[in-house]
Order: C-alpha cells, then structure tokens, then sequence
DNA sequence: TCTGGGGTCCTAGGACCC
DNA sequence: TCTGGGGTCCTAGGACCC
C-alpha cells in the first residue's frame, strides 16, 4: 500500500485537490481481458490471433487484434466463424472463469493500491472506474501511463486508460485510446473543450455508453443524430422525450461535461440473482430438468449467502427448442413462474424445493428444452430476516451448516458437496471442450516451469 | 345512480451494460 | 446440428387506498 504511493508521489502526480479544474474520471479496460488471460500463461501466442468463446461454445466472447484483422466478429456465433478460425490457424478456448476471476481479482487489487481503494469502483470483471480528483493538477497523461504500466508490470494484463470529467466521456476516451493503441499508447486524456469536441466527432453515435442499438437507429434515422457531438447539440427535454426519460438526461449531460453518475460504492449489494445455462445437448426428461434446476438454485444460494441476503421470491424459468427452423438467430418464448416464499431464506433446501415445483408446474411432456434458470429475488438482508411467529430458531444451525458447505465449496472451487437433488450423472450439462487449464486456482493444474 | 384527485405499491416489459 | 450469462434501471399501467 505504501509502496505505491511513493512510486507515484516521486514521479510528483499526486497534488492536493481543488487547486483548479473540477474532478476527472478514469476507465481502466483491460484489452482483449479473456484472451489476454489465456496469452499469459502460453506467451508463443504474443502477437497472435486468439478467440474465448461463451459458456457452451456458443458464441466469441473475446477475441484479440489479430483475430478481428482476419475478420472474426464479436459476439457472432462459433460455428460461423469456424471457418475462419481453422483458415488462420486462430487459437480458440473456451471460457475458463476461475482463471478470469483471479486474473481480474488481481488487476482490481493493483488499481486499489495504486490510487486507494475508495477512489476505485469495480464495474465489471475488467473493468474500473478511478476518481482521479487528487490527481487533477498533475499531468493526467503521465499518470494514466503509470497506471497502465504498473497494471501489466504486476499482472501481465494490458490495459487502456481514458480520462476524462465524467464517466461517459472517459469511457468515449478509453475507445479513442483502444483504437488506437500505439499512437495513443493506450492512454487518452480529454481534458479541454477543444479535444472533448474532437473526440465526441470522432465518436460514431452508437457507440456512446448508454446508446445501444435500438436508440442509435432510431437517432440516425429520426433525428439525423449521427456523432455523439451531434447528441451534445440537443436539449434536455429532447433527451427526455427521445432516449428513455431521465436515463437520456443524464446521458446528455454527462456528454457535455457535466457529471451524472457518481462513483458507486465498492461492494453493492445485488438485487436479484441469477444462474441460468443453457443445456449442453436439448432435454425432454422431466427429472433432468429438476437436476438442472436444484443445481442452478444451490450455485445461486451460495452467491445469496456471500452477500449476506435471504430471497423472499424464487422464480424459474424454462426455454423450449425453437419449433420453427430461420437463418436468423432468434430467441425462443421463455416459460416461466414464481413463488413468494412466506418467510425470507437463504438455505439451499428451502429454495430447491419450491423450485423443483415450479418446474412441475412449467414442464410440458413431449417438448424438448435448450435452457433453464432460477432467479432469486426481493432480496433482504440476512441478520435481519423478517420471521413470523411460527418459525422457530432451528434456522441458525441451518445458516451455520449452509456456510461450512460454502466454504468447502469455495476452497475445492467446485461443487464438490452437493444436495442429493442435483444428481450425479449430469446429461445436461455445457460442453466445454476446450477449456484451459486453472493455472491460478488449482494446484493440479498450475503452470510447470522448466 | 352518480363519482375526483392524489397517492402508493406491484408487475411486466423494455432498454441498456459487459 | 451448432448463437452466453448475469446484471441494472426505468416506465407504464393496474390495483388499491383515502
């Protein structure tokens, strides 16, 4: 924690605060995150094209460079880009999350000590928000290059940095950076009107935080809006009415200098939660189904207990195969229900059993399914469970039993203790054919060196 | 039979993010 | 044959209350 400090106090970037400008943000995205994990521990594929794909092979989920030079598109199915990846000799894994989840614990970690914890906000697996408000009067670029540097020296994991006064323009900044890594040296600063103006011309409509696909159309074909500095020449009450109330408000005025969206606190609590997969092969068995369910539902009361909540409603869904056959990749209708729980819980045996009927209720005989998920929701806080007069205090031996299965579980990284519900033989579960090994996480399959 | 205005809570669904 | 998983926030509209 010291260390750093000094590291960046000698280089004379930390200056007291409030002696000039107003506050700045940085985001720190790692490049290419999955692929630079697998990279890591296989160097010889440094400057070589590499693809992630999604949980089941679906999809790419990350891809590099060289990847996106031969023309593999994000997101787009495996099995269209097949070809191509076998053409070029692409490196291809499947998603390996203990091994992204350390690797990023890592980054974040980096970042805390360098800037202090409360000036970081995790955003997402790889990426974080900075308040750089003590660095506002130093040189902001050398800063951001000392960041980026410290990171990969520490981790290995390349990053980009953009600054900017609020977080969308920073995040505008981090894509200038990311599109031009050497020019930029992955670090973009947009501390001036005049360079806010250039880069918000720079910045094709749709790709604006906050703008997805639905609203860029709409702002081109409606509005003529095209470049994010058009966005910046609208009003308020446009925004309000043309890009989804107040979201749209803030978006505008964050665009224009104006910052709208605080740093949020490390560690929020979620509100609802999920776990859902779809099947490795399409299921018609009934009971699969209720494995499959009984196992999301144990995998989503532990990520309720590490936050310290009880659900009070637990709802299920199920997806058929589609009956018709398109080209076009379209979602199937989602079949779903609920229940509210009388007394809020956290124990994997009261929501395994509610769930398993809810599948009863959903399952249709003769159907084949491709996908499942439980979702947990009205979530409260643990200690301070609501009870009602008839439940007794038998619940705290429960909760002490349900913590000792967690850590198991988290020491194994794996579902090594299990609920008789969740079966053992498992049809139903991903295909993973190509996964890494756990370098990180596991002592079996850590990295030898020669 | 007639019937106002304002508030809250809940849910479904849409949009977005990585 | 084969297209992920896990979240957030907001709005509209209905039910209900006084």
């Amino acid at each position: 924690m010291m260390e750093i400090e000094c590291i960046l106090n000698k280089h004379g970037l930390k200056v007291p605060p409030s002696a000039g400008r107003g506050g700045m943000y940085a985001i720190v995205d790692c490049n290419s995150f999955y692929c630079s994990c697998e990279r890591l521990f296989m160097p010889h594929l440094d400057n070589k094209p590499v693809v992630v794909l999604s949980n089941n092979d679906g999809c790419i989920i990350s891809r590099t460079d060289e990847a996106k030079a031969f023309g593999v598109e994000m997101a787009g199915p495996y099995f269209l880009a097949k070809p191509l990846i076998e053409k070029y000799n692409i490196a291809t894994f499947s998603s390996n999350y203990n091994l992204y989840g350390d690797l990023s614990w890592r980054v974040m970690e980096t970042l805390r000590i360098l800037i202090g914890k409360e000036n970081v906000e995790v955003y997402s697996v790889d990426e974080a928000f900075l308040n750089l408000d003590e660095f506002c009067n130093s040189n902001l670029q050398e800063t951001g290059l000392r960041i980026r540097e410290t990171v990969e020296e520490w981790t290995g994991i390349k990053v980009s940095v953009g600054v900017a006064p609020t977080k969308v323009l920073s995040k505008v900044a981090n894509h200038l950076a990311k599109k031009n890594k050497i020019a930029t040296q992955c670090v973009v600063v947009l501390d001036t009107k005049e360079k806010i103006a250039k880069a918000l011309q720079d910045t094709p409509i749709g790709e604006v935080w906050g703008v997805g696909r639905q609203y860029a159309q709409k702002l081109i074909e409606l509005n003529a809006v095209f470049t994010a500095f058009d966005l910046t020449k609208k009003t308020a009450e446009w925004a309000h009415k043309n890009l989804g109330g107040v979201v749209g408000v803030r978006l505008l005025k964050e665009l224009k200098g104006e910052p709208a969206n605080e740093m949020k606190q490390e560690l929020t609590i979620k509100k609802m939660i999920a776990t859902t997969r779809m099947f490795g092969s399409p299921v018609k068995n009934i009971d699969d189904i209720k494995e499959a369910v009984a196992t999301y539902t144990s995998k989503a009361a532990e990520k309720l207990r590490r936050q310290h909540s009880a659900a009070t409603i637990i709802s299920v869904f199920v997806v058929p195969r589609e009956q018709t056959h398109t080209t076009h990749f379209r979602h199937g209708p989602t079949i779903s229900s609920y229940v509210t729980l009388p007394v809020a819980t956290s124990a994997t045996n009261e929501l395994i059993k509610p769930a398993v009927q809810l599948v009863d209720k959903l399952f249709e005989k003769g159907r084949l399914y491709k996908k499942a998920g439980v979702l947990l929701s009205g979530l409260v806080p643990d200690t301070t469970i609501q009870g009602n007069l008839f439940v007794t205090e038998a619940t705290n031996n429960k909760r002490l039993l349900m913590s000792m299965i967690d850590n198991v579980n988290f020491a194994m990284r794996n579902d090594v203790v299990k609920f008789a519900a969740s079966g053992t033989t498992r049809d139903w579960k991903m295909r993973q054919e190509l996964r890494s090994p756990r370098y990180t996480s596991r002592w079996n399959e850590m990295k030898e060196v020669h």
